[in-house]
DNA sequence: AAAATGTACAACCGCTGTAAC
DNA sequence: AGTTACAGCGGTTGTACATTT
């Protein structure tokens, strides 16, 4: 733990207006917002900056709040389970660090930024050359050489190439955050689980979800619980691979997508359809050159769905 | 032992979207 | 329609601590 800074100069009083302390915070601080949240809850955090007598603005309450105070925060080191996930979600999702964060129960986006900024950016660097399950798709060492990785393969691709479902991909992006591979699709099969054995054992009757009446869950002798209880019905899971053009044109049915994805029973089951779940039954969504507009319809949709995939993490004790 | 350098992470800044007025 | 306040996000900076020279 860090000491608490002293005041700078200008932090004092100052002509009858209190001056907003900024800089790191004291303990007396944290409690200070640790109380009044625990007491009063969330509300509008100004309002909370000034009530519980904190010389702070409202954001700087909040951020304190969201990534430090919060009681559900994880803090400590990311497990290999956590470093595997959020490489395949920025694979996915880029520097989308929110969203990423979302699926990473008890971390924030500013932990895994500074995680992935700090340690893994440098870790998929220096393992470019014995690339593993943990190094792939680093957005800061793309090789203009195709490469097969293991799980996935990434391909230099002309942006106009690469049809996905009928739906093409371009790498151009109106996203301020653009997504991090320009002219690079990965063409992976995108695993959601990957720590988990690919055989996953997805026979039998559903389970209910273990977070429902324990937090213990987890990976273990070849069933994985997540929040969808069982993934897949009767025989391995495995998301679609994503096709190119000339694979889409020999498979307009797009058989592969319609595979049931996922079942889940809370009182009563239903079914999930990958494609659906991808959003991509909807023919006029097209990735193609302007058209990927990542941050509207199609990836929000995207995330959307990918949203719906068991928070595993929830089950892992790191 | 001291200075220089590197690392991790907390916090700030600027921007965008949304709701209320 | 324009303005304001607020929440949220991602990029960036600042700083304490660790390691190396």
């Amino acid at each position: 733990m860090r000491k608490p800074v002293a005041d700078p100069p200008n932090m004092g009083k100052d002509n009858n207006k209190v001056k907003l302390r900024k800089g790191l915070w004291s303990p007396e601080e944290d409690e200070k917002l640790m109380k009044y949240m625990l007491s009063n809850g969330q509300g509008c955090w100004s309002d909370i900056a000034r009530n519980a007598g904190l010389r702070r603005c409202g954001k700087s309450c909040r951020l304190r709040w969201i990534n430090y105070l919060r009681p559900d925060l994880k803090r400590g080191a990311f497990c290999p389970q956590e470093e595997d996930l959020i490489i395949h979600l920025h694979s996915i999702l880029g520097n989308r660090w929110s969203q990423i964060a979302a699926r990473l129960p008890g971390r924030t986006d500013n932990e895994i930024k500074n995680f992935w900024n700090s340690t893994l950016k440098k870790r998929l660097k220096t393992t470019t050359t014995t690339p593993t399950c943990s190094s792939l798709n680093n957005s800061d060492s793309i090789s203009e050489q195709p490469r097969t990785d293991g799980v996935g393969v990434i391909f230099p691709v002309n942006e106009h190439d690469i049809d996905i479902m009928g739906a093409s991909l371009s790498s151009s992006s109106s996203s301020p955050t653009s997504m991090p591979y320009p002219s690079m699709v990965t063409l992976n099969q995108f695993d959601p689980f990957p720590h988990v054995n690919n055989s996953y054992d997805m026979k039998g009757s559903f389970n209910p979800p273990t977070w429902l009446t324990t937090t213990q869950g987890g990976v273990g002798e070849g069933l994985f619980y997540g929040d969808y209880g069982k993934i897949g019905l009767e025989g391995e899971f495995s998301l679609p691979q994503l096709e190119t053009t000339a694979a889409i044109a020999n498979n307009n049915n797009n058989s592969c997508f319609n595979n049931t994805a996922g079942e889940k029973n809370h009182g009563q089951s239903f079914k999930v359809e990958v494609d659906n779940m991808f959003g991509l039954e909807n023919n006029h969504h097209h990735w193609h050159g302007e058209s990927l507009r990542m941050g509207e319809w199609d990836f929000e949709e995207l995330m959307d769905n990918i949203s719906s995939f068991p928070n595993f993490l929830d089950n892992f004790h790191c």
